[in-house]
DNA sequence: GCTTACCTTTACGTTAACGTAAAGCAACCC
DNA sequence: GGGTTGCTTTACGTTAACGTAAAGGTAAGC
């Protein structure tokens, strides 16, 4: 058998809450089995959280974490469909290149920034 | 003389509207000199403003932005101050190190993704 | 049979980051 | 002097992403 989860399992291993996890159903991003009343979760759906937190904490907003869902697995797409697939793909590539540009250009921020906290405490002295 | 700028200056050269620009006021975020009324803007505000959509690009809240302009010129602080600065610097570093994980495994996740569209493509042909 | 621990739905509340509209001053153009 | 352009302040509106009750269902343990 394929392993299953609780929505507090899975809120415990990812750490967010379940009103979380049942606000992303909410918006169509998640769609979990029912035994009764109860969510069960398969492998995929935490996958699919996990790429949810992956997106927020380089600060995506949902829609786009929605986005790359809907990339995860393309294969109901018609042509049409496909090729704003790619077009949506070359975008978020650009999108993730200015992220890494900007990201370095901070951390050389933070380098000066200790430099001169360093300098300063020192005076202090 | 060193160099000034208009709101709308700014706005049209930054892409941003000029209330976002109050906005960022608003929050002590800037400063601006005053001719009168109207405000006037030098290349350190610029500057300011370049850190926060840089910032903003990789998911910062304004929050948490200003605390990277605080740590910009940490002349004025006592000892106290320049520790927390200082560790303040390592988290930020840490989380710029995970965004850049994020960001690696993000762009595998397009590799693949582009692959499967393309092998659908071609199976519409 | 009562408590405790999870689960559910429904619904209103909250915060961040501006958007948008209203109303008005100052300078230049014709 | 009337209109346009660009600036100002004040203030209410909006959206995203949940938080936070309230009210109740079910199964386990004592």
């Amino acid at each position: 058998m394929t392993q299953t989860y609780s929505i507090s399992d899975l809120a415990r291993e990812l750490d967010i809450t379940t009103r979380a996890i049942r606000f992303y159903e909410e918006q169509n991003m998640l769609s979990p089995e029912r035994r009764g009343q109860e969510r069960v979760y398969s492998p995929r759906d935490k996958v699919i959280l996990k790429l949810i937190l992956r997106g927020k904490r380089i600060g995506f907003s949902l829609a786009e974490c929605r986005e790359l869902i809907e990339l995860y697995d393309p294969g109901h797409g018609n042509r049409k469909q496909l090729e704003t697939f790619l077009d949506k793909i070359t975008q978020r590539r650009a999108q993730l290149a200015q992220q890494l540009l900007d990201i370095e250009q901070m951390q050389i921020e933070l380098d000066t920034a200790e430099e001169r906290c360093r300098t300063a405490l020192e005076q202090t002295n």
